[in-house]
DNA sequence: GCTAACTTGGAACGACCATTCCAAGATGGC
DNA sequence: GCCATCTTGGAATGGTCGTTCCAAGTTAGC
């Protein structure tokens, strides 16, 4: 039998995924990865491939344990309205302080970068987008089951924009937007859904 | 007396600002301004100072020259909601068909890469910013005055929504978003402003 | 036509990049 | 303890990057 790994694959993911998040792409070399992990040239090569597929690993790590969970949520949050409400308050909390404060979202920044033309990346982000439409949708869905919306609203129409919305979001948040103002915005568009503006937060 | 350039510096800028506009910053090396103008090296760092200066002014120029026209049009349109309807309309045309498509926005992109740490890059994205929700701001009130507004929409505030909008749709027609579909949601947020709906197009 | 001032061409530099290669080391079954 | 098999360390490769430097060329005034 052969030797077996020194390193924790899912740890090297981990740093990769921080390191490309916070800096970006073109901005992260193996060699960053390399000194970040700890973890030798050749096995990082041996086991993932290159740095491409690194990328690929950790844009995937991001939008399966990062964005999953919360387009869980909400998806399956009963509330309706207020359930988008309280993803958008915890987005831009997330989005402009704490640990991860103006690193944005890895998967929006990779629409603006010149990786979006590769084809498994592409992929990821129309995955990523359709995960999170649909998780708006449902909720919309739950909130005109209850009442909440507005006659004239089709939520797979408002769910696109809500979706638009969230990337607006995450990437002037980069740029420094204050909590505030993003709160502001994102509660104007809740209200123009809802029955009772005045019951979403 | 001195000799004098033998190329046009404006004509540098253009090439200069096409090149990182389709392929990004860091995709793009002085050598390919270089092939694309004709120019030596030695004169675009004479002239310009180096990479960075060339990206700035190519920034600047694209904010000026691209974004400034488009704005100052919206800002001065007399009908209100149909001159946003018709700012959005253009938006998605240049942005999914024609010379530019799939480019996104040289200013919105600049947002999501490593290039926004740059203190002269981040006021022109912040100048950028102001300058558009100034406009939707302008052709809102305009709106309000012929009472094409609902009552409970604060101008200040929509023109927030719909520049966070523009920033999505921006960053999704890279990824390759269908236009009818961004012209869906883009209708399905100003119906949500308009005092009839059924005016806005 | 001379000269001072500036531009231009092209080579050269040093740093960094992703990737490869190979010898040395480690492992687990026999 | 041996060996096949994989991992690991570290040097090396070939390329590209932004930038610099200097000699040669070009210009406009005198």
């Amino acid at each position: 039998m052969p030797d077996v790994k020194h390193f924790d694959p899912e740890a090297v993911l981990d740093s990769a995924e921080e390191l490309f998040w916070r800096r970006g792409v073109t901005s992260t070399g193996v060699r960053d990865i390399v000194s970040a992990t700890g973890v030798n040239r050749s096995s990082l090569y041996a086991t993932f491939g290159g740095k491409r597929e690194l990328y690929v690993a950790a844009l995937r790590r991001y939008a399966d344990r990062r964005s999953g969970p919360v387009f869980r949520r909400l998806a399956e949050d009963d509330r309706g309205l207020p359930a988008i409400a309280d993803f958008f308050r915890a987005l831009i909390r997330a989005r402009c302080s704490g640990e991860h404060a103006r690193w944005g979202c890895l998967v929006t920044n990779a629409h603006a970068g010149p990786e979006q033309d590769d084809p498994d990346i592409r992929s990821v982000l129309q995955d990523h987008h359709d995960r999170l439409r649909a998780a708006m949708c449902a909720a919309l869905e739950r909130a005109r089951a209850t009442g909440g919306l507005r006659p004239d609203i089709v939520p797979a129409t408002s769910a696109d924009v809500l979706a638009l919305l969230a990337y607006g979001v995450n990437l002037r948040s980069r740029a420094g937007a204050s909590p505030e103002a993003l709160d502001e915005t994102v509660t104007a568009v809740l209200a123009s859904l809802a029955t009772r503006p005045e019951e979403i937060r």
